[in-house]
Parts: structure tokens; C-alpha cells; sequence
RNA sequence: GGUUUCGUAGCUCAAUUGGAUAGAGCACCUGACUACGGAUCAGGAGGUUUGGGGUUCGAAUCCCUACGAGACCA
């Protein structure tokens, strides 16, 4: 039992022992910084049933535990609220079960599984900042529910069909003159990405020319030739036809190889991939069940319908009137295709929130449809990137890209690195190794130290900073640990749980207190699919321990029982660090 | 036009889901044992939580309204 249900169970027996009150839901909070105590229980809501002053009842109930609880040493109350602080011998306690659990902040398997659908690039241009948030919230969040005992699988689903990659081609094979990602020394997605910029370029003019012999702008949109020749492509794509079809994979080959060394580079990985080459069709054999069963509706032009305005949403196409699909009907079609695949209990999508009521519509005809996986269906829906100049936009050209920030911020690693001179060998692969996991920590902590829900700025400068609350921080501060135990190591001194007389520290019942909050913060990260929890806790876990590292002399104190247990204080923090980061993709240097 | 999300220190974000005098980081100022790693730590300054009204013991959080920003549906 944690020390918090033991607390909750005590606070409820005083409760129905002094006023004769049953209270089924214990709520406690961590007491506020300025007042002492650890764990703070508040007494208001208890006044009318009670039948007495917030305080008074706080009192009582903080006389009772200190009397009869076996972890409680003192109290405190102010106004409604009773402050409740633990015995030295509940801290060692909790600090022996934490310091000998198997792997802390991991939970045993709960039997269900998930699938976490993130990433889903488009073959036609390389990847860009949002598809890092993207692919950290992913990548992060799927560790995450794996710890809290999902079952999980990772799945990408990749957009490499329609008319935005015959564009691509289009512009490719009538400007290419044969390029090559070798020919070239482009990466394969920036080589493609290049001639969707092209086929833009061109398009532009073609409408400029159109509209000059006297076209309006719509009209010339429509009957520019590359726009015409473009659709021409997909048809042929979509029939087969050799050529087209082996460009396409020609191009789209280069694409999956620049992907896949951003991938790595980035440290992502899917156990699944599908590709909408492969399910676009996918979905009509579900309308035909919807049209037989009412579910859905024929209006006059053949085109299919749903009415959803009973859950607040309106009519939705799910059909066109030539009878072909809209990206709802390919969402059906592929879900039913994974749960087919994998019968998973849930199923998460990873996807903007510009897409908010694409979700909810889906969900709501898979429910309308009686498929019961729909209960388990969740749009992780996040918020965009903004850049100090304000939105991210292609056309513009202000889209951060990915590879680029990515070499750019090793660059600043180094840099920063041999500045302050601390390793020996800035060449070595120890080195090397190091200015990618401090490149790769600052940026994805950046990234994934906000709420996913909120939209938020990058600030270029803010992101390769190293100081303060960045993922640099949390990383020395586990260097700085990894020195002492090494020290530890050397003079022989093993680490140890004290004995039961011991007078802890303040700074560490802290301490002990910041990591038995772990596996709770990891449980609420899984329930609220929200990695910056787990981000916002490493920074606090990091910042507590940076603070009793001040405090407290390790190696020279004269009680050779707090040097050794101070020694086993330490391991745990790195360790939980080290798990922490690990949730987030973080990887953790010995030295730097 | 309809639907929807958001607005917190100069800037970027928190606030345990309705609890205490709203907290961190950056930037700015002051300090840290002849230091177990100073990419650190301690302190200072910085707020009418966009404005206004309401609900209650108690509101950044819930309701209404105005203003401002974003997204979606045509």
C-alpha cells in the first residue's frame, strides 16, 4: 500500500469515528511550498456534514492521525487546510520500497492493448517542425502507455498517393533531367520535395499567363495544363498504367530513404506501417452496410449521407456522387482494416487539432455503425507550431525543416560542448554520440514540455538554449550523478538504506518525496496522453536533487550511515531520471 | 454565417482538474565554503490571470457578456 492510500484509509476512519461521516473520496494534495508538512487534506467540504468550522475539524482529525496513524509525526492547520507531515521512519520505508522495486514508474502488464497511429507523412516533401511534435508526442506517448502496461503498437500510416505526388512527378520528369538522391547529394525527401516546389513554380506562371488572355483566377486554377497533366497522372496511377507507376515508386523509394534517416536520426520507429497506396479503396463496402442497414442516406445525385445532428455535428458526405471516396470514407475503411489486423482494445490517432471534428465525425458514424471498438477510438489531438513570425506556412516558405534544425542544433551541441572544455576528446565517438543526445534532448524536451492540447511558439533561440528548464538540464544533472557513483565505486562505498533511528535531512525527505510521486505521474501521463507530464517531472525531480546536491555533502559527511545512504539516494534519482527520459525519448549522457 | 479552441510576469510555459499569499524557466539585478562537476545553487525585482458581470465558504479554472487570436464546416 502507498503511503498516500495508507493516509487516505486513516483519514477516512477519523472522519467516521469523530463525526460520524462516511467520506468515500479521500482527496489529497501535496502541501504548498510555504507550510510544512508533506501530504495536505482539505476540510471545507467536510464543514456542513461535520457540523463544524473547517479548522476545528482539521484539528481533530490531525490530533487523531498523529494518535493512532502509523505513518503521520506531526501536523499543522491553517484555516481548512491540515498539513500532515511523516516520520523519518515512513520516509526510509518508502525510500526501501522504492530503492527495491524491479524497474520504478513501470507498471505490470493490464492485459489490454493500443495502437498508436503517428507520424503519417505525405511522400511528397520532407519532414518539417510540426512533424517532429508530431512524431515526439507519438514516439513519447506510446513508451509511455507501454510503461503504464499497454500492450502497444506503433503504427504510421503513410500518404503516398493522390494528386500531390503527381505533382511531384510531374514536375520531375518534365525538369529532372534524370537527378538522382546520388546525383544530386539531395536527400531522397528533399529531392522530391524539390520538384513539388518546382511544379508550384510553374503552376503560378501558367496561371499568371491564363489569367493575362483573360481567365479569371478559378477558371485558370482548373485549366492550367500542369494542373490538367497532373490529373491526367492520377488517373493513369490509378489504372495501372507502367510508367506512371514505376515513377512513382521510383520517387517514392527515394522518399522512404530519406525518411527513414530522419527516422533514425530522430529515433523513431514503427512496428507497422500501412500505406494509402494500399487501403484508398478501402471503406465502400462499409457505406454499402450503412445504406442497407439506414445508417446512412442517398440523396438525389447518388451522393451518401449521414445525418449526425443528434451528436451536435451536421449532415456528412461519406460518399460522392460519382461514387468516389472522401478521406472519411478511407479512415473507415482503414480502422476496420487495423482492428481486423490487430484487435486491439484501443486505437489512438496522433493527428492536429485542425482535424478535431474529422475525428468526431468518425467516431460517431463507427458507433452509428455498432462497431464496438468505436468506444475505444481517441483523437490525440494537438496544437500547431508557431514560429516568432506566426504561422508556418509552405507557400511562404517559412516551414522549419526538420533535417536542417536537426543538424543545427548538433552544431550548437558541439559548439556549446567544447566551450565550456569539460570532456577530454571532442573528436571521439563518446563525443559524437554526446552532441546528438544533447541536440535530440533539447529539442524534444522543448517540444514535449508543453500540453499537446495547447498550440505553442518556437522560438529558435529559446530551443537550443541548454540552461534552465531544458532537457540539457535533467541530462547534466544525471552526468553529475553518474560522476558520484563512479566516485562511490572507486572507494569502495556501497550504497545503503539507513537503520530505523536515522534523522533524515530535510532535503531528503525531498527528495524521497519527489520520487515516490514517479509511478503516480506516470499513470496520469497514460490517462491524459500527455507526455509533458512525465517532462514537467524530471525537471522538477532534477531541480530537487540539484538542490539537495547544495545542501548536503555526500562523500564528506561524518556519519558514514548518511554517506551511504545519500550514495543510494543518488543511484535512485539517476536511475528515475534516467526511466523518465527514456518515456520521452531522451537519451542520458554519462558525462558532458 | 454556423461550430469550436484559446487569452496567466517583458518573453516561453505551470498551477495536482473548484482550494492557501497564482508558480517555474529565460531575460534583468545581487550573492555562493579555497567546491562530491558552476550546463549548478541561494536571493531580488516582475501579476487587477484580456475587460465586465454572475454562481459559493473559496474562481485562472464553472456560467453569461464584450474584445482579441486560431481552427474547422461550407
Amino acid at each position: 500500500m502507498t503511503i498516500e492510500a495508507i493516509l487516505k484509509e486513516d483519514i477516512k476512519k477519523a472522519i467516521l469515528k469523530n463525526f460520524e461521516v462516511v467520506a468515500d473520496d479521500i482527496i489529497l494534495q501535496p502541501t504548498k511550498k510555504e507550510f510544512e508538512g508533506f501530504y495536505t487534506f482539505v476540510t471545507f467540504s467536510l464543514s456542513k456534514a461535520a457540523r463544524r468550522a473547517p479548522a476545528e475539524i482539521g484539528q481533530i482529525i490531525g490530533a487523531d492521525l498523529q494518535e493512532n496513524s502509523s505513518v503521520v509525526s506531526h501536523f499543522n492547520v491553517v484555516q481548512g487546510f491540515l498539513n500532515l507531515s511523516l516520520s523519518d521512519v515512513t520516509w526510509r520505508n518508502l525510500f526501501s520500497d522504492i530503492e527495491s522495486a524491479p524497474v520504478f514508474g513501470t507498471f505490470p502488464s493490464n492485459g489490454q492493448s493500443v495502437m498508436v497511429e503517428f507520424s503519417s507523412p505525405n511522400t511528397n516533401k520532407p519532414l518539417h517542425l510540426g512533424h517532429l511534435r508530431n512524431n515526439f508526442l507519438g514516439d513519447s506517448l506510446s513508451r509511455i502507455l507501454k510503461a503504464s502496461g499497454y500492450d502497444v503498437i506503433k503504427t504510421c500510416l503513410v500518404n503516398d498517393r493522390g494528386i500531390h505526388i503527381c505533382k511531384s512527378m510531374l514536375a520531375y520528369r518534365e525538369l529532372g533531367n534524370g537527378e538522382t538522391p546520388e546525383s544530386s547529394g539531395l536527400k531522397g525527401d528533399h529531392l522530391a520535395g524539390k520538384y513539388y516546389v518546382q511544379f508550384d513554380k510553374e503552376y503560378k506562371a501558367q496561371i499568371k499567363q491564363l489569367v493575362a488572355e483573360g481567365l479569371t483566377e478559378e477558371v485558370a486554377g482548373k485549366k492550367a495544363p500542369w494542373m490538367l497533366e497532373a490529373q491526367r497522372l492520377l488517373v493513369l496511377w490509378e489504372n495501372g498504367d507502367k510508367e506512371t507507376v514505376d515513377l512513382w515508386n521510383k520517387m517514392n523509394g527515394w522518399v522512404y530513404d530519406g525518411f527513414r534517416q530522419t527516422y533514425d536520426k530522430i529515433g523513431v520507429s514503427f512496428d507497422k506501417t500501412y500505406y494509402e497506396s494500399n487501403t484508398y479503396l478501402l471503406g465502400k463496402d462499409i457505406i454499402e452496410e450503412g445504406l442497407q442497414n439506414g445508417v446512412f442516406f442517398k440523396k438525389e445525385d447518388n451522393s451518401v449521407w449521414i445525418d449526425l445532428k443528434e451528436e451536435g455535428l451536421d449532415e456528412k458526405l461519406v460518399l460522392r456522387s460519382d461514387g468516389t471516396s472522401v478521406y472519411i470514407t478511407q479512415d473507415l475503411g482503414t480502422t476496420e482494416l487495423k482492428n481486423s489486423d490487430f484487435h486491439n482494445n484501443r486505437y489512438l490517432w496522433v493527428v492536429g487539432n485542425e482535424q478535431d471534428y474529422h475525428f468526431k465525425v468518425l467516431f460517431a458514424i463507427l458507433k452509428r455503425l455498432g462497431r464496438t471498438y468505436a468506444e475505444g477510438c481517441y483523437h490525440i489531438s494537438y496544437g500547431m507550431v508557431d514560429l516568432p513570425s506566426g504561422k508556418m506556412k509552405s507557400r511562404e516558405g517559412t516551414v522549419v525543416d526538420a533535417d536542417e534544425l536537426v543538424s543545427q542544433m548538433i552544431q550548437t551541441a558541439a559548439t556549446r560542448t567544447q566551450e565550456l572544455g569539460k570532456i577530454d576528446d571532442f573528436q571521439s565517438e563518446e563525443a559524437v554520440r554526446l552532441y546528438d543526445q544533447l541536440a535530440l534532448g533539447a529539442l524534444k524536451y522543448f517540444l514535449l514540455k508543453v500540453d499537446p492540447k495547447k498550440r505553442m511558439l518556437f522560438n529558435p533561440e529559446e530551443s537550443i538554449d541548454f540552461q534552465g528548464h531544458t532537457g540539457p538540464f535533467i541530462q547534466y544533472t544525471y552526468a553529475r550523478i553518474r560522476s558520484i557513483i563512479r566516485k562511490a565505486e572507486q572507494a569502495e562505498l556501497a550504497g545503503s538504506i539507513p537503520s530505523e533511528t536515522y534523522e533524515m535531512h530535510a532535503a531528503e525527505r525531498e527528495l524521497i518525496f519527489a520520487l515516490s510521486q514517479y509511478p503516480n505521474r506516470v499513470a496520469a501521463a497514460a490517462n491524459e496522453f500527455a507526455p509533458s507530464v512525465i517532462s514537467l517531472y524530471a525537471f522538477e525531480l532534477a531541480k530537487t536533487y540539484n538542490q539537495f546536491y547544495a545542501e548536503v555533502s555526500i562523500f564528506s559527511d561524518p556519519n558514514p550511515e548518511a554517506v551511504k545512504f545519500r550514495i543510494a539516494l543518488s543511484k535512485v534519482v539517476s536511475e528515475t531520471i534516467h526511466h523518465a527520459l527514456e518515456l520521452l525519448g531522451i537519451e542520458v549522457p554519462e558525462r558532458m
